[in-house]
DNA sequence: TGTCCGATTGTACGATAGTCTTATTGTCTC
DNA sequence: GAGACAATAAGACTATCGTACAATCGGACA
């Protein structure tokens, strides 16, 4: 599980964490009873207070997708439905779309610019049947 | 580090410091990795809001030349060159498409259902001036 | 078997940092 | 003067961190 933070996007170190959980358990990568790692194990390998794990675990924890218990650690839920769970994968795609725009934005590209970009790995991924690795030149 | 403004000039107060800032770094007397002074500790230094600190950073954070960050601080970042940044500008592009395409890869959607998303996501961008925020609904 | 105690886990709360929105002040233009 | 605009200020707000605390677990030991 390798979480990672950038600290020069702006956007706040909890709302990036629980971004890559629901991602990583939209995926499969997280599944229903596993563990988390402690606030304290991630806050040490983020080098961010464990507060502010605490905090993307509490929310997750109002949102029904993990269950954080006092004492013990915390683990992934068992999605309630597979209605939900449908609604949470397009979820997420909706915040990869986003977090692409608004990224790209912050760079200072435009529109026209992201969607040439966009397109041009597009053609990749539909000719090869998948999109190009991310390491590739 | 002992920056100063003269209110008799009617050069800005946050030009004088972004000036400063700037010249510090220059000469080395500011390094990567400094911390600078908080916008509430400058702004007593030099009897002025803090607000205008804040301003001053945030336009040196813009430049890529600082990084400010909520709640822990603001800080020196390496220098770039501006044609390695523009070059390293067209490489994040270029790496956020294609991670973007392999999430939603797997993510299990395709092409044409990123496609859709994005090219949604892109008209609020275009109306707006600006993508929506990630959290939205 | 029962209890104690240290280690580990999450929690509460206040302090400190930057941000946002709105108001005030000064200056420029007509 | 009136309106427009930029610079600054004020105050409420959000993010992160540090310290102190409470719940749970697990081994030691009587």
């Amino acid at each position: 599980m390798n979480f990672d933070i950038d600290l020069t996007t702006h956007v706040p170190i909890y709302i990036q964490l629980i971004d890559q959980i629901k991602h990583a358990i939209a995926t499969g990568e997280l599944k229903p009873g596993d563990q988390l790692p402690t606030v304290r194990q991630l806050a040490a390998d983020l080098r961010v207070n464990f507060n502010t794990i605490a905090r993307a675990y509490r929310m997750l924890d109002d949102d029904g997708i993990i269950s954080t218990q006092h004492g013990r650690g915390t683990f992934i839920l068992e999605p309630v439905s597979a209605e939900k769970s449908a609604r949470l994968r397009h979820e997420s795609l909706l915040r990869l779309t986003r977090h692409f725009a608004a990224e790209a934005y912050r760079l200072g590209f435009g529109p026209q610019e992201a969607q040439d970009a966009f397109t041009e790995t597009l053609k990749l991924w539909q000719t090869d049947g998948k999109p190009p690795a991310t390491e590739e030149k």
